[in-house]
RNA sequence: GGGCCAUUAGCUCAAUUGGCAGAGCAACUGACUCUUAAUCAGUAGGUUACAGGUUCGAUUCCUGUAUGGCCCUCCA
């Protein structure tokens, strides 16, 4: 928090204190309301001169000495209130204790002012609810040419952050929440009158399938088994099916773990319907009158405007062939074609649609381009070519058929031509809307086609789906032939609502938060021995109003400890050294020769001796200077010794960044440290171990994704290892610890990188039963 | 995974070839009984995201990091 936000809080503070004197309760439970605002306005000519009372947030004021003015906004619109000293008495002070977003009533006669603003004369009024924080101030100015806003509240990133404050100030923020509201509601509505039954099915599954997505995973703990977030509802609706229900649909959140953009998020609603005894014919009129339904509910009309481009729903709409489109536009035969073939045309259009260099069209991309369609199947390559050539332009609805059967495992095959499957999309202002097959319901069949997906998992496509053995049993009961369909609710409602990306309809898009927004400090190779922080305590600093966590590194190493310094915050020193105490200068000269001989040992003659001294002197020197902090010799020696070490054991590692100045809250007292490696690791490990000391518990995690690792210590320690077998991750612990805290925490953070291969890559169970197992202190002493 | 851009007061934005970090709104004090981006006078508000480098001197130039945005890739 900056002292500018403190101190216009402490102003609200002191009049919220002023308020309690006059015996305001400035949070009453109960208001009085007799119309909401669009009410008075639209129905002012009935209203005029009687009394009424509204209720909303202050969002202007306009004082005038012993007249003033306030605009008051509930959830239907805007109303002008006249605060007269003649008519409110001594109440007319209060005036002075209302801030820009309080929340009040009023009740008094509606007029119209000189200027025409319909207002109301306030004869009473109550303060409902006190604002402590003063939100983004955006005015809008009546002009000629229509409203012009200033000081809009529009950085992104501060409006994903502070949403609230989003859906408070701007209009078009709350109209694209609402717009999903309606959305949800008015599918409901229809798929009701469609006789669909909403059934909800497991969000955490065992397995995951119904579409070709990474998931979400997560453990139960108690049945000690990995669950999967859904990536779709599909198998579980069409047990239903195999149940003999004939009309089901549900509504609900998908979760897939893939990178976000403008029309993708991990966490995303989607409805799906499956129809006993239709096809995907079927699904098209369902899907066409869903979207018809919903377009005329909420906007009354299906001519709309997205991004300022006109959109027709209007029927008849377009159905293209997938194939076809591609067989023409490409000259080729796409079914019977080479792939090699196909993935040259791939790349030559891709190269022709992404040519200028604005783009970010870079050589590496077009390399990447090419390797990533040189191994696909026809069919992918096909997919991408259609993407690629004709998806992207598509606006108004049209429905495109003919997808090749190999992408579409669940659905059914064409009668007279088996390579395609019984399969639509659905395409609309270049998004992919819906998606539907006659599915599948041939238990041999698609016990093949899941093999096939199998084998693709196996031989590395991580999106493939798995082999769901209960899910074909039930499929041998017998499903009925039905049709399917999967419709992006978030997608509509971008359409209805004009929001030019999906983050806007989502009401709390995810950000990342302030513990990983964690001030940070790169620590240059050369520095690598600087992996552990401590905190000293808070030192005022010129300013007396200003207050400043101070903090240190304490001598660490990649590779090798050299010494693990304990202090608390009243400033105890000692050094534990694995191999006993030390805190006697004269002592710690020895223990600089005993380590000079180890790197000898260890480097052999190579290691330059003149390298050395230099090291030696440049840090002997500063430490006399800082001898008043640092107060120790050794520590130099550490240091020294760290650097020797680490630049010529750690060549694998190209930086790595240290966490450790106190967060710049704006959301509470909360200090977080971590250490963030950058490190492009293919293979090794990392140890790490937490200790903490103090009175109250400390919450403890590592990031990214390590759950097993997120707990809470009071006191001990907390060891556990990292691999990097899978893939190169970014290490990042955090600790939030509260301000008021810290004064008794005493926390060490040890780590230690081992570039060495593990030997297997066990599952996230054995991993945790394994770390409880380690003892970190053995492998440090072997490192050494 | 890659490219480009951004980050300065609570909000919206300035700052000349590198030379004292500024304005409007919001806040505070005062004036004002029909204003509406109210007005007028004054006051206060900054670690220029973070770290390092170059320089006599860095918001400005260089490097790195963080966060965000757009685009490419991925997400069939």
């Amino acid at each position: 928090m900056t002292e500018e936000t403190k101190s216009l809080r402490d102003i609200r503070l002191d009049k919220l204190a002023r308020l309690r004197e006059r015996g305001v309760d400035p949070y009453p439970v109960a208001s009085t309301r007799s119309h909401v605002i669009r009410d008075v306005t639209t129905a002012f000519d009935e209203l005029e001169g009687k009394e009424v009372a509204v209720v909303g947030r202050v969002t202007a004021l306009r004082p005038h000495g012993r007249a003033s003015f306030a605009d008051v906004t509930d959830a239907t619109g805007k109303i002008q209130l006249y605060f007269k000293s003649d008519l409110l008495g001594e109440r007319y002070e209060l005036f002075d204790l209302l801030d820009l977003g309080d929340f009040v009533g009023a009740a008094g006669k509606v007029f119209k002012t000189k200027t025409g603003e319909i207002t109301i004369a306030a004869e009473d009024f109550t303060l409902l609810a006190k604002g402590l924080r003063t939100p983004p101030v955006v005015k809008t100015e009546k002009t000629e040419e229509g409203d012009v806003t200033h000081d809009e509240f529009a950085d992104p990133e501060k409006r994903y952050r502070k949403r609230y404050l989003d859906v408070m100030v701007n209009p078009q923020a709350r109209a694209c929440v609402l717009t999903h509201a309606e959305v949800l509601r008015a599918a409901r509505r229809f798929m009701a009158e469609q006789g669909y039954a909403e059934i909800e099915t497991p969000i955490l599954q065992p397995l995951y399938g119904g579409a070709n997505a990474s998931p979400f995973t997560t453990r139960h703990r108690d049945l000690e088994m990995d669950l999967y977030l859904r990536i779709a509802d599909e198998l579980y609706l069409k047990r239903l099916l195999v149940a003999g229900l004939e009309k089901v649909y549900e509504i609900g959140k998908d979760f897939r773990n893939e990178s976000i953009d403008r029309t993708h998020y991990p966490e995303f609603t989607m409805l799906e319907a499956y129809e006993a005894f239709g096809d995907y014919r079927t699904m098209m009129a369902l899907t066409r009158g869903l979207i018809i339904a919903a377009a005329e509910e909420i906007r009354g009309t299906l001519k709309l405007t997205y991004q300022g481009r006109e959109v027709t729903l209007e029927p008849p709409w377009a159905r293209v062939s997938l194939v076809a489109t591609l067989n023409e536009r490409l000259d080729v035969d796409v079914l019977n074609e080479e792939t090699q073939t196909l993935s040259d045309l791939y790349v030559l259009h891709y190269l022709k649609r992404y040519d200028e260099p604005q783009r970010g069209n870079t050589e590496t991309n077009e390399k990447k381009a090419r390797e990533a369609m040189y191994g696909a199947s026809r069919a992918k390559v096909i997919d991408a070519l259609f993407d690629l050539l004709v998806a992207c332009d598509i606006w108004n609805p049209t429905f495109v058929v003919d997808y090749p059967a190999e992408l579409s495992p669940l659905a059914k095959r064409q009668p007279d031509n088996p390579a395609l499957a019984e399969r639509f999309e659905l395409y609309l202002c270049n998004m992919e809307i819906a998606n539907a097959f006659s599915e599948q319901n041939d238990p041999a069949e698609q016990r093949k086609a899941l093999e096939a997906q199998a084998e693709a998992g196996a031989a590395g496509d991580e999106e493939a789906q798995q082999m769901d053995e209960d899910f074909l049993e039930a499929l041998e009961y017998g499903m009925p032939p039905a049709g399917g369909l999967g419709v992006g609710i978030d997608r509509l409602a971008m359409i209805l609502s004009d929001a030019p990306s999906i983050r806007e309809v989502i009401a709390f898009p995810c950000i990342k938060t302030d513990i990983e927004r964690a001030v940070t400090k790169e620590v240059a190779l050369s520095e690598l021995r600087r992996l552990y922080i401590e905190i000293v305590g808070e030192s005022i600093d010129k300013d007396p109003n200003k207050k400043y966590l101070e903090y240190k590194y304490v001598p660490m190493l990649m590779g090798i400890v050299v010494g693990v310094k304990r202090s608390t915050a009243k400033g105890i020193v000692e050094y534990d050294l694995r191999s006993g105490m030390v805190n006697d200068p004269r002592f710690a000269t020895r223990k600089f020769n005993e380590y000079q001989n180890k790197i000898r040992a260890y480097f052999g003659d190579e290691f330059p001796k003149d390298k050395l001294d230099h090291y030696f002197q440049e840090f002997y020197i500063k430490g006399a200077e800082d001898a008043a902090i640092k107060n120790s010799l050794f520590e130099m020696h550490a240091e020294l010794i760290d650097i020797l070490v680490c630049e010529e054991k750690i060549r694998l590692i190209e930086r790595i960044t240290v966490i450790g100045k106190p967060i710049r809250a704006k959301t509470g007292p909360v200090f977080g440290f971590g250490v963030k490696g950058a490190w492009d690791i293919k293979v090794g490990k990392v140890y790490f171990a937490v200790t903490t000391q103090g009175r109250n518990e400390t919450s403890f995690r590592i990031f990214p994704d390590l759950k097993y690792f997120d707990s809470t210590i009071k006191s001990g320690t907390l060891s556990g290892l990292i691999d990097f077998t899978k893939k190169s991750e970014k290490l990042k612990i955090g600790l939030p610890i509260e301000r008021s805290e810290l004064e008794d925490k005493i926390i060490e953070l040890s780590l230690i990188y081992e570039p060495i291969p593990f030997p297997e890559v066990p599952g996230p169970h054995s991993l945790r039963k394994k770390i409880d197992s380690i003892d970190i202190t053995e492998d440090i002493l072997a490192l050494l």
